[in-house]
DNA sequence: CTGAAAGCGCTTACAG
DNA sequence: CTGAAAGCGCTTACAG
């Protein structure tokens, strides 16, 4: 409950140029100043003009903290990512940064590092800045319950990204989903058309929400092909490369070893081809792998790795978008779910036919 | 100068808990509250855990931008940068994100997607949220004098990554430069102690200005080696993948061709490579490349690219805290022009022993 | 250590 | 189409 950063207390500083330097340059009164400032149609052509050279002359600038506290509604909306540095949190807020330019307003910017402690902390400070809104990637592990003692009941929130642990607790809030389980049921299915039957689910921890609906695709597809994935063939490790990459054996143990691997996503799936390379095998001739995100390094992996996109930036736009709509109050009153859809970029990682399998589709 | 937007102007929403009622609820005056919010030594302990138990109670949340506009002057610090997208600036930007969020201050993010025109726009709309200061990685062919119509002269302003077309216009603007100059010398250092003597600078436009310093590096290094570098092996072209490929017969045409060459940025380099590849020579092995910004997909690239790395991350905690220095007022009163160095990390691209000459040292 | 009063820069009814 | 007045939620001397 400290408030301590102190901003310069304004020294020797000249006086700011405010409204009332304005109406007096062109005697006329604050009011109609402040008429022509936000684009009222109640003042006369010829009148605005004068306003604006008097403007420009003396350098004004509208200060949006005071017409936010007079008219309680700041044109601010805050954006809470995990990591900014990570690629697909980057193109997101890009899309976000880009809708709410368009619509005149202006992005505060937080980032947790998945600490829920350092969440709440981002979320108090950007609250105290009074957001029309927030949208929200939350860390995992976070308590519902302590991000509603933060975020004000009247606050329009958009979750993004992973679901909150339990949903109910989300209520009132809109969620912009990922389509996992379309996305993974979309790889199972391409290599399925290329003839693989014995394929593996590998990496990722299933306790994590977008794990378990990856995996959920997955079998989805299985299970229309008529096929019960052997239990060995779900593999969980940390989702990064090197995880990755020391757990491949356990591709191998059982005896007829799956052919493809559809991976929890694409670190994985570059640690996976590698640790198939120290093995011998090459990822596209001798299995096949498919990853998902469809980050920069997919494309110019060796073989380039087929992969799952799901258009960050394009989510950014939508997320802004669906949370303006609630500004603005001109969005339905429930709270609602949005699925981004997942779409399959196949490229050579995926071409392997299985050997002791038929020809593909 | 229309400011359109209009928040939601408050139907029937609930009244906003303020100070006052903390004050009522306790029983004090709202100076007293105001001072335990901003941890005055002058309440004492009994006092101020009484009011932190009521605004808990109540569920208050800080105004900073009716305090702001008492205090004059906000805890937010603005950064505009040309592509959140580019993993660069997105490094950046977390870098800037973590330093300000230590020091209690808040980020207003806006970008220019290169062009000046939304530069100006994205200015005038983060200025009317009255920032304690800007960062800025200006546009290309950004116009100093219309920067300096919308950034107020009692603005701090760190101009990061490119110099603004006439210095002069940039006088009281503090410069985080990186460091051009040093990086391209230290790959032409490195090339030149693998026996390399026919090195080209390859990539760029000779215009801009971070081209015209990374080859004012090569040719210190050059000189220094008691070499003067043929007009012909200094190749321009459109830094991009493509373009290089493209560009990368230039090299061959004069008789005693270079065996290495300094890449303007990775990417160039990555397109040079492939470009090697079509015509039968491979990096690394029959020809030596090195970049120059250490791209993730350097890392990953075949061969693994040689480059120069700028760690944008540390650059953003750097900027962020020369501003902060500056917004407290405890930073030196002229501006600064403040280098971030650049280190040379060696892959395999630069392996290759030059044929006609020597053994590498 | 605490209280009463003025004021930051804007907007908003309300009159005219 | 324009003006006088009140008020958004806070901080800051100034007294006590």
């Amino acid at each position: 409950m400290q408030h301590e950063p102190s901003p310069q207390p304004t020294s020797a500083r000249e006086r700011r140029v405010t409204l009332a330097d304005v109406a007096a340059g062109c005697g006329l009164s604050r009011a109609t100043v402040s008429l022509v400032l936000r684009g009222s149609p109640l003042v006369r052509a010829e009148t605005r003009a004068r306003v604006q050279a008097e403007i420009a002359r003396q350098g004004y600038v509208y200060h949006r903290g005071a017409a936010s506290l007079r008219r309680r509604g700041s044109n601010a909306v805050a954006l809470v990512v995990n990591d900014l540095a990570n690629p697909f949190f980057a193109e997101f807020a890009a899309g976000v940064d880009a809708a709410l330019a368009e619509a005149g307003y202006v992005l505060l910017l937080g980032s947790t590092g998945e600490s829920p402690d350092r969440q709440q902390a981002v979320l108090t400070s950007l609250a105290e800045h009074d957001p029309a809104a927030v949208i929200l990637s939350p860390a995992e592990h976070s308590d519902p319950a302590r991000l509603h003692r933060v975020l004000a009941a009247r606050l329009p929130v958009l979750v993004f990204n992973r679901a909150l642990d339990r949903a109910d607790a989300a209520a009132g809030w809109d969620f912009l989903a990922l389509d996992n389980r379309r996305g993974a049921r979309l790889a199972t299915e391409h290599l399925l058309a290329r003839g693989h039957r014995a394929i593996a689910f590998f990496g990722g921890h299933r306790d994590s929400s977008s794990c378990d609906e990856r995996r959920g695709g997955y079998r989805e597809a299985m299970a229309a092909a008529g096929l019960a994935p052997d239990p060995a063939w779900l593999i969980e490790c940390a989702p990064t490369r090197l995880e990755a990459a020391r757990h491949a054996g356990a591709l191998f143990v059982r005896d007829p070893a799956p052919t493809a691997a559809i991976c929890y996503n694409d670190a994985v799936a570059l640690g996976l081809m590698s640790g198939l390379s120290a093995r011998g095998r090459q990822a596209g001739r001798d299995f096949a792998v498919v990853g998902f995100d469809d980050i920069p390094e997919a494309a110019v992996a060796m073989p380039p790795l087929s992969t799952v996109a799901v258009a960050p930036r394009e989510c950014g736009i939508a997320a802004a978008r669906l949370v303006l709509a609630r500004v603005r109050g001109d969005a339905p009153q429930a709270s609602r779910t949005l699925v981004v859809p997942a779409q399959l970029r196949v490229r050579a990682s995926s071409f392997a036919v299985p050997v002791s399998e038929g020809i593909p589709a």
